[in-house]
DNA sequence: ACATATCTGTCTGATAGCGAACATAAAAAA
DNA sequence: TTTTTTATGTTCGCTATCAGACAGATATGT
């Protein structure tokens, strides 16, 4: 494995360290819809995700989601267990797009994040960033409508995988937005119709960026500012 | 001051600890309304209520508002800021019901943490506990309608105070559960007509707390779990 | 007691979203 | 190719909530 990866935590962690950590990585490639973890369980590995996107995801009773948290390559899966991990979490982590991904055994991380204060310090500033974003989209959720928040997720997205191609269907979609299938179908066709996306089977393709923005709420800007100074 | 404080990171620490932080702290009374930090801004004090409740919020341009954490007499304020506070978050901290605290100047607290570790661990749990809490109440947020948010969040509130008054008007709650005023009322009519709660104005009183639980959504629960083991 | 401010109740029309059903279209598998 | 599966488009009635307005009720301060 190269001194030099695709994940901005990697990258930030100062060579000596970073060397150290990657002796350990593992390669994995892991497809749409595998579980990285389920709620309540302690995952086995810890995963920094190198190009891809995760969903973390909160599952109702009666069978309804939303998602919580996107996680691309900025950081690592779950920073939570990786500092602490002692009560439950009340989410599932599932993979949308083919995602690529060192992984470690959870143990180990934890034993190398006691060693190494610059690797700790990189994991705790993951999870504050992360929950920092999801305050600003927990409000999102309540206040803004499926048309804002669809754009805002795209946006995301593509701000994540550098991609403006995402192959998502609407019904998972509607899984992430916690909104029905039919609803992100009409919301959807509105962007379309102005010609900010298109779409077809199982893909969207954001084709109009600033106008795309100007669909999406205000909280797209937060969480943007929120990502790029992720480790600050 | 005492040995014992109504506080539970403090009654937390170990004695030695306890009674190094608390020589330092300042009792103060914070009415309603009284705004501990805002949006983006860096606080001057940290907090550990022992009495009231405090909510953090985020503000939309529009005006709206929704809580993403209700605090009470469990942990320090604002946690965030006493462990790294670096970048800026996009909550403002309010008080709203007449609430006690102990303070100390933020800078002041970050030095004990970096003191005493076991300080750091408690400060650090309340953090990620926090963490979870609104990770259910972003998905609560999409997924429940007013009234089981509104069952939700008196129930919490007993929980913290211990006491079935809660002296709100209708119109905070709006503000707190992210809907209007009217849908507030509608909803609280709602659970006044099955007896669960009575009210007059600004003022709450739960007298049914099993029929409260049963028109709540399964997230008062969840919520309930987390802060049941806090500290764990 | 009075005046004032604030809170609650209710009404209106408008809209977003739910929940379910079904038709069509497109990909994947046989 | 044909068949099967899966995704999308559209309809329906229904409910929750919004957004705004206004009347009446209840505290609060003078």
């Amino acid at each position: 494995m190269g001194q030099y990866t695709d994940n901005l935590l990697l990258e930030s962690l100062p060579p000596p360290h970073r060397t150290a950590l990657c002796a350990r990585l593992e390669e994995t490639a892991l497809p749409p819809g595998a579980v990285l973890y389920e709620a309540e369980q302690i995952p086995r590995y810890a995963w920094f995700v190198t190009s891809g996107l995760v969903s973390t995801m909160v599952a109702m009773s009666d069978g309804r989601t939303a998602e919580i948290s996107l996680s691309g390559s900025e950081g690592v899966i779950p920073a939570y267990h990786v500092l602490d991990g002692h009560a439950g979490t009340p989410t599932r982590c599932v993979v949308q797009t083919a995602t690529s991904a060192y992984r470690i055994p959870l143990g180990e991380l934890r034993r190398e994040v006691q060693r190494s204060e610059a690797l700790r310090a990189l994991v705790q500033r993951c999870f504050e960033r992360r929950t920092m974003i999801l305050t600003q989209i927990a409000a999102c959720n309540r206040l803004h409508d499926a048309e804002q928040r669809l754009a805002r997720w795209l946006l995301t997205a593509q701000d994540l995988t550098g991609d403006s191609s995402i192959g998502l269907s609407q019904g998972f979609l509607a899984d992430i937005l916690g909104s029905r299938r039919t609803t992100v179908t009409i919301a959807a066709g509105a962007l379309r119709r102005r010609a900010f996306i298109d779409y077809r089977r199982s893909h969207i393709r954001i084709i109009d960026r600033d106008g795309l923005k100007s669909a999406a709420c205000e909280c797209y800007e937060t969480v943007r500012g929120l990502f790029q100074n992720f480790y600050k």
